[in-house]
DNA sequence: CGTATTTGACCGGCGC
DNA sequence: GCGCCGGTCAAATACG
């Protein structure tokens, strides 16, 4: 029982894709494709989940961006799936079969058309229109993106940080309204949107924009060391995602300028209960099958994230 | 009563 | 110029 099985699956477009599965969580890669990377390839593939989220490298600082706590005992179907192409986003995600997730750095449902990760950057660019000043040449510097698909059935979920929602909007060519939320951290300008997937109507899409400029209220950042004090995070794992590596993706492999990015150890922070854990294993899951032969360096960072994921999670297969 | 959510109005960008 | 759309504001409302 859960044996996890390293599968090769196909895009909607055609291209393969490769996913680390078990019972209750797939999590796929597709959107390493276009960006140079080839889990096939002997060099390219150590790439793994942190280089979906734009880390180059493993460093030990990785202890300061990645927490992942003891899971809940309940495991819900939660799913965590990686794409980058936004228009993937679009396509039904078959929650039986393979599922199509996402980690893309832009616009999910806004633009449905085919665009190379480049393209979609340059239209990153492009949109980061001043909107506060009015009457500015002053293109709005908009924040860097983040989003990712997320099996589950609560819309908001538990990310270690207080978030006000600000609004609602139904959401062109879908029945699931957007819900825009916001740190409510004072000069935290970090937001979030949170919509359901037309296409699977039990995945949650959650795309951040900007960085939290300061630790997770319910997550102190030192090593886990257990659930955390606050009341609303007791049994909730955070995630903290390393921004700053993401951005240096863009850097190498676009040759766009980084947004401009404060503080060094939270970016753009966010957790994902069971999802996130979940997330994080799989992705161990991911490298051991893909990965360990190879990757020298990577196993001992492997060993590191062995220290952040509960050793029974790692056991399971 | 303070805080969070809801929801219609408003604004700016963009395509036609 | 106009309409559509995404995103935000803010008053009203709900909730503890």
């Amino acid at each position: 029982m859960d044996r996890r099985e390293a599968v090769k699956v196909e895009n909607f477009d055609g291209s393969p894709t490769f996913c680390a599965t078990n019972d209750h969580v797939q999590t796929s890669y597709p959107f390493m494709q276009g960006h140079g990377f080839d889990f096939v390839d002997g060099d390219k593939s150590a790439l793994g989940f942190m280089e979906l989220l734009g880390m180059q490298d493993f460093s030990p600082s990785l202890l300061d961006v990645i927490q992942v706590p003891v899971p809940p005992a309940q495991a819900p179907n939660v799913q965590v799936v990686m794409e980058s192409p936004p228009e993937l986003l679009n396509q039904p995600a078959t929650p039986n079969s393979s599922s199509i997730s996402s980690v893309s750095s832009e616009g999910l449902n806004d633009e449905p058309v085919n665009k190379s990760a480049d393209d979609e950057v340059e239209e990153q660019e492009k949109n980061k229109k001043e909107l506060k000043p009015k009457k500015t040449n002053q293109k709005r510097q908009r924040e860097p993106r983040f989003a990712f698909m997320t099996k589950s059935e609560v819309d908001h979920l538990e990310d270690g940080y207080r978030w006000r929602k600000y609004g609602q909007k139904a959401v062109k060519n879908s029945p699931f309204p957007r819900s825009y939320y916001r740190c409510t951290t004072a000069s935290c300008n970090v937001k979030k949107r949170v919509e359901r997937s037309f296409g699977d109507p039990s995945v949650v899409v959650t795309t951040y924009e900007g960085q939290h400029s300061h630790p997770s209220p319910v997550m102190p950042r030192p090593n886990f060391t257990g659930p955390a004090s606050d009341p609303g995070f007791s049994s909730t794992a955070a995630f903290v995602m390393p921004m700053q590596r993401r951005l240096s993706f863009y850097q190498q492999h676009q040759s766009q300028p980084p947004p401009p990015f404060g503080n060094s150890f939270s970016p753009l922070g966010f957790g994902y209960n069971e999802s996130t854990a979940n997330a994080a294993v799989n992705y161990l899951q991911f490298e051991k099958h893909f990965c360990s032969s190879s990757g020298s360096n990577l196993l001992k960072d492997h060993g590191l994230l062995q220290d952040l994921v509960p050793s029974h999670m790692l056991n399971e297969e």
